[in-house]
DNA sequence: TTGTATGCGTTATCAT
DNA sequence: ATGATAACGCATACAA
């Protein structure tokens, strides 16, 4: 390994000098600075971030949590554009991602813990069970965080406006003439709160009754289990000419139920999704859906963090709301 | 912070001695031991990875190369169960994971100095054009890696049955009649080419006879690209009665074409993905495809490479093949 | 303009 | 059984 020892030797001048010279200090005579650098090049010198982390105290790495209540995690197309960005941010701004996980190894940290066993300068919360302890604990620590689709007291939050984008759907619906409109939501999540409420606040303004039959519970990303609903749903005596499902995954679940029924989409029954995935416009009829800003959420997340970092006097922690977008794919019909 | 030296004070012995007592060395008295664990606990004492790395010269931090050529990276199911598997592994082990890019920040480093400025202890590379010359750079590097689905010269590689998951699928259209099989195919990686060659020995040997217009290339994960390869299939004067896609997600767009044309899926043609990715299985009617050992894929990449880490001395390079399986579905139908 | 000295938190060697 | 000391690679306050 080369080291700026080397680079010292090899010009004839101290390790001191050399360290200025790469970090570009005011204070190195321009000729120096040019024949430090030409010999680091020559030499295939690499900074070492350990070390310079143990001196100056920051890492320049930041922690990523996700840590899905539901499995899966990343693997959902939706998280992983997320990941994707927080990623790409970061290492633009000069910062490395690692992932902050529990059970790690032999010594048993929680998420806490982690963080601070590997230095993390921040950690951005891109997907956990916020109501877990070990969650809590790191929210409140001294170490800076960003937490998506959830805000804690004092901290920093980037938000989809769940509000917006599901009376954005409930309004698209309502002007393609239904009346009568389901909505299988996911488990009781903050997020799924509000968009339960947007749901039944649009749907009063609008004049739309909304039978207590019509608003059931499935899980996130679980295909079957909105099937499931969907399949009491139509057992119903009064069914609905439109069904939300909780996401763009869960609604396979739905349309295979429907299938199964002969009950034809959308000619039979209209339907939406959530989340706006690519896959969801490869499906044919293009899924009706509402696309969250999953690209600018992990944009905005790294920034702000590196910002939070960089910045700890100039601070204030923010909510941040990224904004989506009604996509009307091809599966809400006009009728009446 | 606390530290080492808190203890030692706290303690009142040196902070060599906690340092032993900490990493459980033999030669310290059973009760110093006591007294000084149970001070770390009480003080919430965690070690320094940062310091103990710029000490041992050990990060216990693992590489992770995604850059998928073709986009998305770890946004496809089939990679992000991979890195899923990848991750639980290591940190199994006690390894962290950090991901390693192109283009990092105001320095651009390559991937070998990449992996080098963060000290990782190896890198595995899941994903990456490898003919890419700083793909090459990395391999060809004293820092260890594993490779996944391709092999380079004195290298540890991870592979997939490929050979053997495209004649289980040709072997099982062949059972059930076909006899005029399309193939079409992704981009020409040596993964393609092992399939391509599986898929054209196959069908000799079976006596199937393929003709030029039957093997197309599209591109992987790509189901635009696969529907115009499904559209020209259709126009040949022979169709084909199966239909093999390059993975899972290409299918999709076969799919859309094969319905646009009034051609059901299997009544009117067979067909066949390849990954076994879940939505595969969400799908109705289920797809037929080739299950790849994804998951074992990731754990036994993380368990070779922090095993070629840990002891170097006696360490060979391998080949390891994690088979798959194939997944019967409902898309290839009985014929003739 | 350059160099000396020191310390970040840890571990390893060698005395005691 | 315990401690003093040095070293990992780097950056910085201060001296020259």
């Amino acid at each position: 390994m080369v080291t700026i020892t080397d680079i010292s030797r090899a010009c004839g001048v101290s390790r001191a000098t050399v360290s200025k010279a790469l970090n570009g200090a005011p204070d190195i005579a321009p000729a120096t600075v040019e024949r430090i650098r030409e010999q680091a090049r020559a030499l295939g010198y690499l900074p070492n971030a350990t070390a310079r982390a143990l001196k100056v105290g920051r890492s320049y790495n930041i922690g990523v949590l996700f840590s899905d209540p539901t499995g899966g995690g990343i693997s959902h197309e939706f998280f992983s554009t997320i990941f994707e960005n927080i990623k790409t941010e970061a290492e633009r701004l000069g910062y490395d991602i690692t992932f902050i996980g529990k059970d790690f190894g032999p010594l048993s940290l929680d998420f806490y813990e982690h963080a601070k066993y590997r230095s993390c300068d921040g950690v951005v919360i891109a997907s956990a069970d916020f109501s877990e302890p070990a969650v809590r604990r790191l929210v409140e620590s001294e170490i800076p965080t960003v937490t998506l689709d959830y805000t804690f007291e004092g901290r920093t939050s980037i938000l989809s406006d769940n509000v917006s984008g599901m009376e954005q759907l409930v309004r698209f619906a309502y002007e393609n003439g239904h009346r009568r409109i389901a909505f299988i939501h996911g488990e009781l999540t903050s997020v799924t709160q509000k968009r339960l409420v947007s749901f039944r606040r649009t749907c009063a303004s609008l004049g739309i009754a909304v039978p207590q039959e019509y608003i059931r519970q499935a899980v996130y990303h679980n295909p079957k289990s909105s099937g499931l609903e969907t399949r009491a749903l139509l057992a119903l005596p009064e069914r609905p000419t439109c069904i939300f499902f909780p996401d763009d995954l869960s609604f396979l679940g739905g349309m295979n139920e429907l299938e199964r029924n002969g009950v034809r989409i959308p000619d039979d029954i209209s339907v939406a999704g959530y989340d706006g995935i690519p896959l969801s416009q490869i499906l044919r009829p293009r899924l009706t859906t509402y696309r969250q800003g999953a690209q600018e959420m992990g944009t905005e997340a790294a920034r702000l963090l590196v910002e939070q970092i960089e910045y700890p006097d100039m601070w204030l922690p923010q909510q941040v709301t990224v904004r989506g977008e009604l996509v009307k794919g091809d599966t809400i019909r006009r009728i009446g």
